[in-house]
RNA sequence: GGGGUGGUAGUUAAGUUGGUUAUAACGCCGGCCUGUCACGCCGGAGGCCGAGGGUUCAAGUCCCUUCCACCCCGCCA
């Protein structure tokens, strides 16, 4: 027995240190249960219990404390007619402290069943007790009402994960990768690990890089995905690959994205589109049905980019409810509403959302709307209300008779409708009305939070033109096929051309996405001129696949899934934060190592790296 | 890089037009208590008001700078 100094205290604060409690040893003692399994099948079973402390209720001649494991809570009592060893003993226990029982499970009292636990008809009446440690007062309690800040709780994250939220979270993402993994091997799916230490790609997002000592002043960047060698894979002849895997991009955080992320990430040889939707919607169904209780159908439903883009302003629509967007371009160019005649002379377009029955609306919810939709760049919202005696609008005097005929047409307005119009680039427009119907949707109470709608998302345009650098860049990757239809024009007209791209979105969430590659070298080295990313270059960054594709590379596909946001979506978790075990903040700094720190100069004479300090500043 | 919210006891929060000793709840410590389960009762301790500077007779409160957390735009599939 550990014996320090027993606790005396007068008061500091701090106390229940560890260096004031007499520790037992766990010697042969076995837990022979968990605080969830009893119940009065158990009463008279002799059993031992191990867990920490929840809370201990100390009546002086009886004390109760509440046992927690992993599974759940148990409540033993320490009775001095039982045993008054147990029982003094346990007058040292605090909250946290970690302990061993053994004692009998016996019936609760008459009228003394606590019907809140699943464990409340019972509880153990301790003949021995073992104080395994003991615990400072936790900076916060460990329960599922979470009541203490963000920054408290990922630096003491270790705490955080004993509440049965988070542990229940995590348990979640382990039977999904569990479930994940037997559904693709019976599918004949290999599991390949593939390099974290690999070579930097142009495209998409910035890299994390990392030093190599043996070859100074090269560096090798962590991946964005798999992405080039699970395409070599298949060339390889592997036909079936997947792999549950950390991806890293070095780019801002929010509330649904981490610098380090998981993947379940897959590819298939001599397949097309509709065989990566039947394998996906599988195991879908198994992952929602088996882990969540939500029964789903095969056979999700589909929609090209250009209809998702017309009707909702989203490449990742939110179909639990409708509320579309109407293009009225062609009306409104012809109208005296300076700025919309103006937009469309510049190339713009005008597109207007019709809410039902939104004449309850104030003045202060257009003003909070038409604020909300600055956001997304649009420098103005126009709104009609359509009142019993007329058209109620700051604009209405603009627009002539024939404008109002054809919106009403249109739009299919009806008395109560109010109308939102927003005129601008069409990035703009689809961003800002897109972000205003979910904003909407969710205000006046049109989603229907247990529905799951699925939905593949196809056709996407290859390429987008890149003002900032003057060129086109890839919408997925650039190893996206075209759709062959559009192959004719991929020189003339790039942004014309459609690809062999998919997304799954769940309730608006994208949750994945993929595509059916380029096996052949001469399409890939005309995507990569389109790109603007020359011979030279592409020899020089990707030599090693156009390689590859020259022996014998088999059509190919696949889809990767962020784990993360899967989990955050079966579980109904506000943040991906909840969803893995230590997560970085918004910084992407680690509160509880302190990651990312300072290194040691030692390492950086290694490595001959010279830090000059924030050139920023 | 930009917009927003927040930072006061261990924790969560209150704190008026600047004004005496900065409140409350929970937690913590001590005492009492044999049927509690948010146990109860009595007593007690606990503060760099995120940090730095300024205005003022006087700053938690006003001004400037800065740090941290969160949400969003940009960025990112």
């Amino acid at each position: 027995m550990d014996f320090v100094e027993p606790r005396k205290d007068s008061n500091p604060a701090d106390v229940p240190d560890d260096a004031s409690v007499a520790l037992d040893q766990l010697g042969s003692w076995k837990k022979t249960a968990d605080c969830s399994s009893l119940g009065a099948q158990n009463i008279g079973d002799e059993v031992v219990l191990m867990g920490w402390v929840q809370r201990r209720r100390d009546h002086g001649g009886l004390i109760f404390v509440d046992l927690r494991d992993r599974e759940g809570l148990t409540q033993v009592v320490f009775d001095p007619q039982i045993s008054p060893d147990a029982h003094e003993h346990a007058g040292v226990l605090r909250s946290e402290f970690v302990m061993a029982v053994k004692g009998k499970v016996r019936a609760r009292p008459e009228g003394m069943a606590n019907p809140k636990l699943p464990t409340g008809e019972i509880e153990v009446a301790v003949t021995e007790l073992r104080v395994l440690n003991s615990s400072k007062t936790p900076p916060f309690h460990i329960e599922d009402d979470v009541e203490a800040s963000e920054n408290i709780r990922l630096k003491y994250r270790y705490l955080d994960l004993r509440r049965p939220k988070l542990f229940k979270n995590l348990l979640l993402r382990h039977k999904v990768a569990q479930l994940s993994r037997g559904y693709l091997n019976d599918l004949g799916f290999i599991e390949v690990e593939t390099p974290v230490l690999t070579r930097s790609t142009p495209e998409g997002a910035r890299d994390y890089l990392v030093p190599s000592r043996v070859n100074s002043g090269k560096f090798y960047a962590l991946p964005q995905s798999p992405q080039l060698f699970k395409q070599l894979l298949m060339v390889s002849g592997f036909e079936r690959y997947y792999q549950i895997v950390k991806c890293f991009r070095d780019e801002d955080l929010r509330a649904d994205r981490q610098p380090e992320f998981t993947q379940i990430d897959l590819e298939m040889s001599f397949i097309s589109e509709q065989d990566v939707y039947d394998l996906i919607e599988g195991w879908i169904i198994r992952v929602f049905g088996e882990l969540a209780g939500i029964p789903l159908s095969p056979g999700f439903p589909r929609m090209t980019y250009a209809d998702a883009m017309d009707r909702y302003g989203s490449d990742k629509p939110d179909t639990r409810f409708e509320l579309p967007l109407a293009d009225v371009t062609d009306i409104v160019a012809q109208s005296e509403f300076r700025v919309f005649r103006q937009a469309v002379e510049r190339g713009g377009i005008v597109k207007a959302l019709r809410v039902p029955d939104g004449k309850d609306m104030s003045r202060k919810d257009l003003d909070d709307l038409i604020e909300f939709v600055k956001i997304f760049g649009a420098q103005g919202m126009a709104w009609i209300k359509i009142q019993p005696d007329g058209w109620q609008s700051p604009i209405t005097k603009f627009l002539q008779e024939s404008v109002q005929k054809g919106l009403a047409q249109r739009l299919g307005i009806r008395t109560g409708d109010v109308i939102f119009f927003v005129a601008d680039q069409r990035k703009v427009v689809n961003d800002a009305l897109g972000n205003l119907r979910v904003r909407l949707g969710q205000q006046l109470g049109m989603i229907d939070p247990d529905r799951y709608n699925f939905l593949w998302v196809t056709d996407f345009p290859l390429v987008e033109w890149d003002h900032d650098e003057k060129r086109y860049t890839a919408v997925h990757h650039p190893f996206t096929a075209p759709l062959q239809a559009d192959m004719d024009v991929l020189e003339e007209q790039p942004q014309k051309v459609r690809s062999r791209a998919y997304d799954l979105v769940l309730n608006g969430t994208e949750i994945g996405g993929g595509s059916i590659r380029i096996h052949q070298r001469e399409t890939q080295r005309r995507v990569f001129n389109m790109l603007g990313i020359s011979d030279e270059e592409a020899q020089e960054k990707f030599g090693f696949l156009l390689e590859a594709l020259q022996y014998g590379a088999p059509p190919h596909g696949g889809v990767a899934f962020g784990l993360d946001r899967l989990v955050m979506l079966l579980s109904k978790s506000p943040s991906i934060r909840d969803v893995i075990a230590f997560p970085k903040t918004q910084k992407a700094t680690c509160l509880m190592t302190s990651a990312p720190s300072d290194a040691d100069v030692n390492q950086l004479l290694e490595l001959c790296i010279k830090v000059e300090g924030d050139r920023r500043k």
